[in-house]
DNA sequence: CGGTACAAACCGTCCAGACGGTCGGCAAAT
DNA sequence: ATTTGCCGACCGTCTGGACGGTTTGTACCG
């Protein structure tokens, strides 16, 4: 038996009937086994959905590094990979990726410990935006924007169409723009953002 | 009684012991009510959640409403109000919020169509947001960097102290910034990001 | 003013169902 | 024959909700 399989139909299982309903009868039903078959590959309700949430950070880990290798070489590598990935790329808003993310929520509810390797990940991509030699914050906006569209496309809180992902890589890429000035004017970063960035 | 001594104890259940452990008896017991006295005011599970979801929107459109009003006119009225008040405000993120945000996350493990209310309010913003004469996605970018900023404090993926929110801040002031000119040449709105928008 | 009738708030017990997990067994592979 | 993978019946616990009873407040009446 693929294990794989069992994932999958959890997760098929939280994104049809939610999160309340994930049990593991549900679970081994979707996967036509017996629920003793179930808890003979995940001992305890706990590894299922661990399993679940490291499936899912490693999925989140191959991407966008995958996407990094991609992009070229220079400031903000990283942050322009993750929009390139996020917001150019069509087929990574599947409904695949969503349950597979709602199944992070399950997590959540279950135990909050067990969201631990998706804070790994967030941590390692954390630490590769700020070493993207941007601009203080700019990395940080880039990545927190994607986490709010992920927030709100998994809660279907706003409908994110595919002019709505181009008006955000339209903005985001104005903001990673001026990087190439502030190569040149590495020794004094931060100061022609102070300066651009009064209003009023 | 009052109802919002019930829902304040609910808050507390929910921060304390997790989104498993949000039980009638346990709210009760914290609210030091009997079950049944509960069950008096909120008939059911779901009312009770769907009052704590109403509540914490509620709480969302008030304190942006007023952001709004104290925030000088002008194309990005309602974007500059967010970022002063989720990114300049030391008082908003509480840990008091952050339970009532938890909240939100029982409502959708226990059933999802409770979270409707903060639909409605998201959907008022992202109004809002659209009509403020900004350069397109930018305001978008602000709001859904909150956003983003938001899931990763209530989930703890990432430490939010107050450089990082300075740092955001930066970052998004200097995205605001062009609107200046942008209002000048608002015929041509959009021209000016497309051409500062060509990387590489 | 006293008392009485009524309603609303609240209590505490009980129950039926669901859920996670255990266990003895079985059948095929080695 | 022993191991491995899987089955499916079973158990103890927990939870949401129902329900009948009790206290508290309130309006009305003699």
């Amino acid at each position: 038996m693929d294990l794989d399989r069992l994932l999958d139909a959890a997760d098929t299982v939280v994104g049809r009937q939610g999160i309340a309903n994930l049990t593991l009868e549900a679970v081994a039903s979707e996967a036509h086994v017996s629920k003793g078959g179930l808890l003979h590959h995940f001992p305890t309700k706990d590894r299922l959905i661990e399993a679940l949430v490291r499936r899912c950070a490693d999925g989140w880990r191959t991407r966008y590094t995958a996407a990094w290798e991609e992009t070229s070489d220079g400031p903000g590598r990283m942050a322009r990979a993750l929009v390139a990935m996020c917001l150019a790329d069509d087929e990574l808003w599947t409904e695949q990726l969503r349950q597979s993310s709602s199944a992070v929520f399950a997590a959540l509810a279950q135990n909050p410990a067990l969201i631990e390797p998706m804070r790994v990940v967030y941590a390692d991509l954390h630490r590769r935006i700020a070493a993207d030699d941007l601009p203080p914050g700019v990395g940080e906006v880039v990545v927190t924007t994607i986490d709010g569209l992920w927030l709100n496309w998994v809660l279907g809180l706003v409908q994110i169409d595919a002019a709505m992902k181009a008006r955000l890589q339209q903005a985001l890429t104005t903001l990673l723009a001026p990087t190439a000035s502030a190569r040149t004017m590495r020794t004094a970063r931060g100061g022609a953002v102070a300066r651009a960035g009064r209003r009023r």
